[in-house]
DNA sequence: CCGGTTGTTCAGCG
DNA sequence: GCGCTGAACAACCG
């Protein structure tokens, strides 16, 4: 689960803030009573981390690979954690569910956040300067560089500025790092648009593609990087820095 | 129907 | 302490 889609979650679980949680149960290793008659303050995400802010705790949800909810409706396994709250039932399953003991502004950096107001693409070129022989692939799924990206916008943003997966930071034009970091943004917001109409898979161009809409040849594909994540990508119109 | 993965952490090793 | 590898987790899709 990537980054904008926790965005969704956030804004269906809107109507929860400031209530109380009546309800709450699960299979992961917390300490429920904490959560028992505690009042959101606040729903946020930083990159893949869903955060349910508590004052002076936080709970916070990773869903990784697998993870899923469901609001109102159960799956028919237990869930990790399971809420009542605003007259809602939200059942999360397989995902990694945390305490944070520290207020989320002391731990996260907002401005790293592809998603959030505050992103800072100055502040992730300068990064990217310090990291010249990191792969490009690798450098979009750094999470402390563009939290939020994930593998499906990893292969389309790099699709879309035309970058070949192997290429390396520091061998792209300057012109080129821009495009990264601003399509890393405007993907991701794209991304967020089309799966909320339930669309996204349509606009897919490279990833889980067979053949490339500008070229008209196959996309391969590759694992690449350190990650070795893989890569959907066009031999023809994807250029490589290296 | 079974292999692979929209992800991350950690143990073990040299 | 470092980088690197593989395991673990765990469920849906094609």
């Amino acid at each position: 689960m990537e980054g904008p889609s926790l965005v969704i979650l956030k804004e269906e679980l809107a109507s929860l803030k400031g209530k109380k949680i009546m309800q709450v149960g699960g299979t992961a290793k917390l300490d429920f009573s904490r959560l028992t008659n505690a009042k959101i303050n606040q729903i946020n995400t930083w990159g893949k981390h869903f955060l349910l802010v508590f004052s002076g705790f936080t709970i916070r949800i990773h869903f990784l690979l697998f993870g899923s909810y469901r609001i109102n409706e159960r799956k028919d396994r237990a869930p990790k954690l399971t809420i009542t709250c605003g007259g809602k039932e939200v059942n999360f399953y397989s995902c990694a569910v945390t305490i944070l003991e520290e207020v989320p502004d002391k731990i996260y950096d907002w401005s790293c956040d592809v998603m959030s107001d505050a992103w800072d693409p100055t502040k992730a070129r300068k990064k990217l300067k310090q990291l010249p022989h990191l792969n490009v692939g690798d450098a979009l799924l750094d999470q402390t560089i563009f939290a939020g990206v994930g593998n499906i916008i990893k292969t389309e943003v790099l699709y879309r500025i035309k970058v070949h997966p192997d290429s390396n930071i520091g061998n792209l034009p300057p012109r080129k790092l821009g495009e990264l970091i601003k399509e890393a943004r405007l993907y991701s917001f794209d991304f967020l648009h089309w799966k909320k109409e339930f669309i996204l898979r349509k606009h897919w161009l490279a990833y889980k593609k067979k053949i490339c809409r500008r070229c008209n040849v196959a996309i391969q594909l590759k694992y690449t990087g350190i990650t070795k994540r893989r890569s959907f990508y066009c031999e023809q119109c994807q250029v490589l820095y290296n």
